[in-house]
DNA sequence: AATTTTCGTTTCAATAATTGAAATACTGTT
DNA sequence: AACAGTATTTCAATTATTGAAACGAAAATT
């Protein structure tokens, strides 16, 4: 292992669930030294990558890592036609919908479009999604490697609520229907009383590269609703595939036939309090 | 200069105006062997804050790099209170605005909110904002070091325009009265027919941190104009100062009376076009 | 179609950097 | 004032980094 390859293990530390941590914290976490760990931090620190607060002396993610993904997006735009795409999907189900990506082996969400309901699932963007607990996952998990696969089920697999599934050969045969489905479900989860719905797009060689997924209260979610939103997912998620300029793989049922979620039943519903701001920055 | 510092310098070679690179390019650029950028690239594809392109073996961004800005964000969340700021610009002026965000002495545009009128001009979230050509970047420069200053003007600067100013001595000049004003202007300075406006905001240390800007065509902004929108952008900057945890510092002209942007001509006129989306996505 | 040029990748021994334990400085707390 | 927890710095042994040159593959040119 490198240096740099150390110097940027400790990049993966910072999370949503923990965007800022003390030094000592990352030396036991990575398990180097904590001389160590503060040289590559002072590296990380020069490349503006990483920042020290001054009062609390604890690190976090510094400016450049925008900067940095506002070139990336300038040069590879996801952002621009998934807005679109997560659009549709609200603007058809009224439900909350979110785009994942996954990077580094960490499937995490990428773009969240709320429900204009008021009862509706809260999620942000820039956190992790758990395999095993999330539709996202599971429909990731259906089409990745047997090796990521593998290397994903035999973590431990936390139970977020009572009916989070950590069976890691239940999941797999959950996956093995999710595939032939090309949308999977969780109910949940995460969280109780709500169910997930999502689909996934593929990169250039055929390998998962994100998902697409709706969140809606259990409430709002019969059986037959499931599988009208999870077909319309499976439309979506293909023209993520082309616009991504990947491959659909095999095993994936396209459909082009099917309707786009045909008749919907609870039409959007539009609130208007996003109307006072009419503008949309870009960023 | 470590291993850690010399790889990393390799990941400021990326802009949005060449978002994706040739090793020998690359090499040349940093002024390092090819064989060392190639085991530094390698070190950062395995982090996946580069990835090659598989048809042109070119070096771009890799998806971690956008991961990491989520969750800065999450962390230190500037763009939740800047979209607020923007839009409060554009609905008072009816002009394109921007802010400027600085990382690693580079000033770069990090939100853009557009203007409603067909006329208008046009930015991407991303770009550098070169110090000598620009509002943001003279606004920047007169509440910047010495040392910062003197080594941004002993760089080339480039005349993008017949009207840029080039001359250091006139851009010191013209600096210490946007100082004193705090609120800078240039007029076609990167691109003819364009006049802006900008102010800077700044961190717990006084220093700047970004700028604000209004960009506008020539032909709607007469004299009074500027300083109408320079006292709107002093204004709106000491709130993103407050909001970002800064200290205003002593040179900078607080005028807390003077109200908020009075009588703005030219009613924003909003476009209707935005309103087939009205759900703005996270992200 | 053959040749030349360019570019990315690999190799290898000399070299210069990294390494972690321990000492030190710093901050806030009991 | 002593303590505890943390962030830095130091230093000699060690280990990884280094760049020139060779190689292979793909474009570009003839």
């Amino acid at each position: 292992m490198t240096t740099i390859d150390k110097a940027l293990t400790l990049l993966a530390c910072f999370s949503s669930e923990a965007p800022s941590r003390k030094l000592t914290e990352l030396a036991h976490e990575s398990g180097m030294s904590k001389a160590g760990v503060f040289r590559y931090l002072s590296g990380l620190t020069n490349a503006g990558l990483v920042e020290q607060d001054p009062e609390t002396r604890q690190y976090r993610l510094g400016a450049e890592v925008i900067r940095l993904a506002q070139v990336r997006d300038n040069s590879f735009p996801i952002r621009k036609w998934m807005r679109t795409l997560l659009a549709q999907i609200t603007d058809r189900t009224g439900e909350t919908c979110h785009a994942g990506l996954v990077s580094q082996g960490r499937l995490f969400t990428y773009m969240v479009n709320d429900s204009p309901k008021s009862l509706q699932v809260r999620i942000d963007p820039g956190i992790n999604l758990p395999y095993h607990a999330t539709a996202s996952g599971q429909i990731f998990l259906a089409f990745a490697s047997d090796e990521f696969v593998n290397a994903q089920l035999s973590t431990n697999l936390s139970a977020y609520t009572d009916t989070t599934v950590t069976d890691p050969d239940r999941i797999r045969d959950r996956c093995l229907t999710f595939r032939q489905q090309g949308y999977s479900m969780s109910e949940g989860g995460v969280e109780t009383d709500v169910i997930s719905v999502a689909s996934a797009f593929f990169d250039a060689m055929g390998q998962p590269a994100g998902t697409i997924a709706i969140q809606a209260p259990a409430v709002r979610m019969p059986a037959e609703m499931i599988s009208t939103y999870g077909l319309l997912l499976r439309q979506i998620a293909v023209m993520a595939t082309r616009h991504y300029g990947g491959e659909v793989p095999g095993q994936f049922p396209i459909s082009p036939e099917v309707p786009i979620s045909p008749e919907v039943p609870n039409s959007p519903g539009r609130t208007l309090s996003g109307n006072t701001e009419n503008e949309v920055a870009k960023c």
